[in-house]
RNA sequence: UCCUUGAUAGCUCAGCUGGUUAGAGCGAGCGGCUGUUAACCGCUAGGUCGUUGGUUCGAGUCCAACUCAGGGAGCCA
C-alpha cells in the first residue's frame, strides 16, 4: 500500500517541504482573514495557518467553515515556529473538508465526568486521552517485550470457567449451553498448568469482577497479565516483578516524553522507581501502618494528621480566594475578558474545593483505620494508601497471615502462620498493582485448604493433578494493567486508563 | 449491601434563612477585529429546576420515598 500523505509525527524531518496532511480539527481560533487550525491525525498535533494570501479566498472560506472535529485534507508548507507544538507550523496552501462535524458535544471547556463518560467514544480524541492511550500502548508492548526477552511463552487461560477460582469475589454468571458458567476472575490456576508444560508462561487477557465497587481503582472488566514460573520461589518471584515493572517504567520514560508532558506527569517518582523496591514482611508493614515504626524519619499517623491539617488550611485558602475574586468582579469596572478569566479561576477553585472536602471526609476514616488496625487482617485500601505515601517507589509486602490469603499459597516453612503471598503497592497512594506468591506444592496441604475454604473439590481435581505428577516449587503474580497505567500516568481514576471502561452502572458506550 | 455528597439551560455553575415574570459564563447563531494559544466587542435563541408524593396562602428552596451519579467501606488487580 502506498502512503499518500505525511503523518504529523514526521514533520520535524520535513521542514521547508510542502506536504499533505490528513486529520481532524482538534482546535480552531479565528481572526479577521486568518484561521488557526490545530490539526490532529492520531500521531500528533500541529497548528495550521490559513490566510487568503497563501490558500486563496476559497481555502480561507473552507477553513472558516470547519468546526471542532471536522475532518480535512491539508496541503501546506512546513515552517518552524518556536511558539508552536513541536516548534512547527504549517502554512496552508490548500484545504479540503472531508467530513463536517455539526454540534460536536465536547467543548473547549471543563466538563463533568458523567458527561465525558457518556461521550467516551469522542472523548478519546482529546489530547489528554490520546496521550494516556499512547502510554498504555507503550506499557502493553513493553510487558510483552520483557517476557519474550526473558524466555516466557505467552499462553491464554479460558474466559468461561466452571466455578469461582478463589471462592471469594462475586462473579458474572452466564449461560453455557444450559449450565452455569462464570467469566474468569483470574487465569492463575490455568497458568500453573501451562507453566508445568512450558517452564515460564504469561497470560494477557481480560478479567471480570462483579463487585459493585464504586471507587477510583475498580473496574468490572480489566486486563490482567499473569506470569507463572516453574522452579521460582517467592524471592525469585519478587525479582521478576521488580524486573518487569522497571523495564516498563524505563520504556515509558524513554518513549513517552511528550505524552507524559501532555498529561503533566511529574516523572520524579517514576525515576526513583528505577532503584530497588523495598521488601518487607506483613509484620513490618503493620508496624509502619500503625505508626509504631518510622520510615526514613516519617511516621504514617503523623503524616496523615499533617495531611488533614493541610487540607483544612487549603480549604480556608480556597474560600478566601473565591471570595476575593468574587468581590473584585462585583466591584465593577472590570473588563469582560478579565471577568471571564476570574470566573474560570473560580470554577477551578470550586472543583478543587470539592476534592479537598472529599479528602476531609476520608482522611479521618483512614486515620481511624490505621490507628485501630488489627494484626492478622488484610490491608484495606486506606491502609495501602497510608503505607505507600511513605515511599517514593513501589513497595513489596510478603509473608501474609495465611487465613486472609488464597488457598493455593504456600506456607512459610519456617513459620507456618504465614503464607508466601506478595503484594506490590504503588507509591503516591495508588495501592495494589500486583498480587502474587509462591504456590503450595503439597497435595495434602492443598486438599486441606480447599476444605477449609469450603470449595467444591471436584472442580479442583485437575489442579491437584499438577501436584500429583511432578510437583515443583513455582510462583507467579497478577499485574493489573489499568492500575499500572493509572499510577504511571498519575490519573485520578482507573476509568481513564482503558478505552471503554466497564464498571458498576456503566455499560455504554 | 452500608456510609457520605450531589442532581437547576447543550456544558460548568450561582440562586443566602420558602415570596413578584429563574441568573451568569462558556458553547451555538448573526455581525465587527490579519497571528491566535480557554482573557476582544455587540445582538439573538435556549429551562415543565432528576421523578413522585407531602407541608404551606405560596416550594428550585423544607420533609419523605424512589431513580441516577460522585467518593469511600467491604472485595480486590
Amino acid at each position: 500500500m502506498s502512503i499518500t500523505h505525511t503523518y504529523i509525527q514526521e514533520l520535524s524531518q520535513k521542514i521547508g517541504e510542502t506536504v499533505t496532511l490528513k486529520g481532524w480539527v482538534s482546535n480552531k481560533r479565528e481572526g479577521k482573514g486568518i484561521v488557526f487550525i490545530v490539526l490532529r491525525d492520531g500521531t500528533g498535533f500541529c497548528q495550521c495557518v490559513v490566510t487568503a494570501e497563501t490558500a486563496s479566498n476559497q481555502g480561507l472560506e473552507s477553513a472558516q467553515n470547519t468546526r471542532l472535529e471536522t475532518s480535512v485534507i491539508v496541503n501546506g508548507l512546513i515552517k518552524t515556529d518556536e511558539k508552536q507544538i513541536g516548534g512547527i507550523e504549517v502554512e496552508v496552501q490548500q484545504i479540503e473538508i472531508i467530513g463536517d462535524s455539526v454540534d460536536y458535544p465536547i467543548a473547549k471547556k471543563e466538563h463533568g465526568v458523567e458527561f465525558l463518560m457518556d461521550q467516551r467514544h469522542l472523548w478519546l480524541r482529546s489530547t489528554r486521552q490520546w496521550a494516556i492511550m499512547r502510554i498504555r500502548n507503550t506499557i502493553v508492548f513493553s510487558i510483552h517485550n520483557y517476557f519474550q526477552k526473558e524466555g516466557f511463552v505467552q499462553m491464554d487461560a479460558p474466559i468461561f470457567t466452571g466455578n469461582a477460582c478463589e471462592g471469594t469475589s462475586t462473579l458474572f454468571e452466564t449461560d453455557f449451553y444450559g449450565s452455569a458458567a462464570y467469566l474468569s476472575q483470574s487465569g492463575q490456576l490455568y497458568g500453573e498448568a501451562m507453566a508445568m508444560a512450558m517452564g515460564k508462561i504469561y497470560t494477557f487477557g481480560p478479567t471480570f469482577r462483579a463487585e459493585k465497587s464504586k471507587t477510583r481503582r475498580h473496574l468490572s472488566e480489566f486486563w490482567m497479565i499473569e506470569p507463572e514460573m516453574a522452579f521460582y520461589d517467592i524471592f525469585q518471584n519478587m525479582d521478576a516483578i521488580e524486573g518487569m515493572l522497571q523495564h516498563v517504567i524505563k520504556d515509558v520514560l524513554a518513549n513517552c516524553k511528550h505524552e507524559l508532558d501532555t498529561i503533566g506527569r511529574d516523572i520524579s517518582v517514576l525515576e526513583s522507581s528505577l532503584g530497588s523496591f523495598p521488601r518487607m514482611t506483613y509484620d513490618e508493614a503493620v508496624r509502619i501502618i500503625k505508626g509504631e515504626q518510622d520510615v526514613n524519619g516519617q511516621n504514617s499517623i503523623k503524616l496523615l494528621e499533617a495531611e488533614l491539617k493541610a487540607a483544612e488550611s487549603r480549604l480556608s485558602e480556597i474560600d478566601a480566594e473565591i471570595a476575593d475574586r468574587e468581590d473584585q468582579i462585583n466591584a465593577g469596572g472590570m473588563k469582560k475578558g478579565q471577568i471571564n478569566f476570574f470566573t474560570a479561576k473560580i470554577n477551578e477553585l470550586k472543583q478543587e474545593k470539592s476534592d479537598v472536602e472529599e479528602d476531609l471526609r476520608n482522611i479521618p476514616q483512614w486515620l481511624n483505620s490505621a490507628r485501630n488496625f488489627e494484626y492478622g487482617n488484610d490491608f484495606g485500601g486506606s491502609d495501602e494508601t497510608v503505607l505507600t505515601k511513605l515511599f517514593d517507589r513501589p513497595v513489596m509486602v510478603y509473608d501474609w497471615p495465611h487465613e486472609v490469603k488464597a488457598f493455593y499459597l504456600k506456607r512459610n516453612p519456617e513459620d507456618m502462620r504465614f503464607a508466601r503471598g506478595v503484594d506490590v503497592l504503588a507509591p503516591e497512594g495508588y495501592g495494589e498493582i500486583v498480587g502474587g506468591g509462591e504456590r503450595e506444592t503439597n497435595v495434602d496441604s492443598l486438599i486441606e485448604k480447599i476444605h477449609e475454604h469450603q470449595l467444591p473439590m471436584s472442580e479442583f481435581e485437575w489442579y491437584l493433578d499438577l501436584r500429583r505428577f511432578g510437583s515443583v516449587p513455582h510462583s507467579g503474580f497478577g499485574l493489573g494493567l489499568e492500575r499500572v497505567v493509572t499510577w504511571i500516568c498519575k490519573l485520578k481514576h482507573v476509568r481513564e486508563s482503558i478505552p471503554f471502561p466497564r464498571m458498576y452502572g456503566r455499560l455504554t458506550p
